[in-house]
DNA sequence: CTGAAAGCGCTTACAG
DNA sequence: CTGAAAGCGCTTACAG
């Protein structure tokens, strides 16, 4: 005996609140306390509602609470490539310290693509973010003027920030390289190259951490320093070992910006021959898992991936909470892992 | 001159359709169409409201286009890792497929858990998703419930699936490990051990084309099966190796339910002075990129997984969009990759 | 602790 | 082609 719909009914047909409350026989935003804020109701009819909402299968309408609250409950996260476990290990790291919190984490990927990052953002910004985690330190002016006009809590990662207004964690990617390259001295080499594939704001930094190492030991030399915008892949990496050696045979150590480059040329050198490290040392960054299993096992730098997503977002859900954050930039630090490669 | 704004005012501060509707001198639907619709708007208020627009910074509210419009314009991805690099390329796939679209893809990682599972899609429900995609056949009882009950499209990547009201893409997992374990007896092996990781329903079909292929040639032995929950890494390969020699030392050739688990056998083979595939034959399965380029150079299974994303994504376009697909299982194959391991 | 009313920002159906 | 009205499903103030 149920009514006639009316024919032109805009209704979604799902089971909404006002549904909830009807059949709990309360107000429908005691229907929306009890779900939300249980502890302002009663427990007679917290119960009743609670009953109500599993009787009807209630999923409480996002849209709409975002529209009413003023507050998305959405989080931005923007990465510039998923298929490099760095930053697969951030998400890891944002999602575990995101967990218990009801947040929808919208995961992009820029593809090291200003273009793409501004598309993405500019999507995302339609959704009123609670908050944004970026990648890297510098944006497009675009991007940039979509950021500060938005008011929106941001935190950036995998760099230190030099302007402190800006909220960092990562460590310093500059120190690093440079690290790396003091090490490969220390080790006697003098003909040390580089060599720098995507040449994203990282592997720059890590460029000029070598650069700033080689010249103060007074070995720098442009020839020995490749770079190209090449994605860095296991290929790349064998092909480039070869070139280097083309346009510096004395060359002793190459130091690979990450390494995937590393296991590439460690891989060519074997099929060619060259003994690594005996004829030519390799060494890599980020200390991926293979690093440590290959034979030889890889030199490279250890960096707190998972760590700098889970800093990250925990400082972004504290400034959400409008909290105001005792330290500003998070310097995680990095490792230097030796092994047998260099 | 401006009036003094009500002090309990709810408005978000954010610049609205209606703003931009009054600077371009038109009605509010008027300036929604012109956005949306831009062909059914004459050419001077179009022109009018979207300087409108750029003068002002209007970014659309999606909640409240969502709630008005009962369309969410958010498809929901569910895989069970983003560390596999596997998965990473399904979502690259995506991504590419549904690139002109203005769809927010919400990406959920599940960690091969069915609670984890329940809990993205639990709240993946509450945004009304137009579209999901899911990775896999088989689901918990409570997810299979929410996806029923919600009457959204879905497709299922990874594998085939038998029921053909349920919409796949993907390839035969049982087919590929039949198939990878018929060439190793056709190389002459008889005792070919498998060896099993994290335990998915994919490593699950594998292994069952595993055993079907060696009963079939009157080969089979529990003893050559390793099967672990752990998460395949290079690590748990290195250390399964070994077992695997312990419990069948007369093992010629061990199949691998992935690369990773292949990778971590040779290099522990090679640390150990086992010859591969001289003294034991080694192969994976998804040919990651390394699988090329290691010495030995790994036999492997290739598999289109990118493919599979961009053909999920685009046979769930259709269906959104109301069409009645032509074929609802689509198989994209698998390719043997015959090299050195094995 | 509970509720009637108003409103979030947009689009839908309808009419002109 | 254009617009006044109503409504999507929820929460916010406010009052009791």
């Amino acid at each position: 005996m149920s009514r006639i719909q009316p024919a032109k009914s805009r209704a979604s047909g799902k089971v909404t609140l006002a549904a909830v409350a009807e059949r709990a026989g309360v107000a429908t935003m005691t229907a929306s306390r009890a779900i939300t804020q249980p502890d302002m109701v009663s427990e007679t009819l917290r119960t009743r509602v609670q009953q109500a909402v599993a009787e009807l299968g209630y999923v409480p309408n996002r849209a709409a609470r975002a529209l009413a609250s003023a507050q998305s409950k959405v989080i931005a996260v923007l990465v510039p490539s998923l298929s490099n476990a760095v930053f697969t290990a951030v998400l890891a790291g944002i999602q575990d310290a995101l967990d218990a919190d009801d947040y929808q984490i919208l995961i992009g990927n820029t593809r090291y693509s200003d273009a793409e990052e501004e598309k993405l953002l500019g999507i995302y910004m339609q959704s009123n973010p609670d908050g944004i985690l970026l990648s890297g330190l510098t944006h497009s002016a675009r991007v940039q003027q979509m950021l500060t006009s938005s008011q929106v809590p941001i935190v950036s990662m995998m760099d230190m920030a030099t302007n402190p207004e800006q909220l960092s964690v990562g460590f310093s990617q500059f120190q690093a390289g440079q690290a790396m390259t003091q090490y490969l001295i220390g080790k006697g080499h003098r003909r040390i190259g580089f060599i720098g594939a995507q040449l994203d704001e990282r592997t720059l930094k890590r460029a000029e951490g070598y650069r700033a190492a080689m010249q103060q030991a007074g070995l720098a030399d442009p020839a020995l320093e490749i770079m190209v915008e090449d994605p860095s892949t296991i290929a790349l990496g064998a092909e480039l070992v070869g070139r280097m050696l083309e346009q510096a045979p004395d060359c002793q150590a190459i130091f690979c910006c990450n390494d995937d480059l590393a296991h590439g040329a460690i891989f060519q050198c074997q099929r060619s021959g060259i003994a690594v490290p005996g004829r030519l040392a390799i060494c890599g960054f980020n200390d991926l898992p293979a690093s440590a299993w290959m034979n030889p096992s890889v030199t490279t730098v250890g960096t707190p991936r998972y760590q700098i997503g889970f800093e990250a977002a925990t400082l972004l859900r504290a400034l959400i909470k409008g909290e105001q954050p005792e330290v500003t930039q998070i310097d995680l630090g990095f490792t230097l892992m030796e092994r047998e490669s260099a």
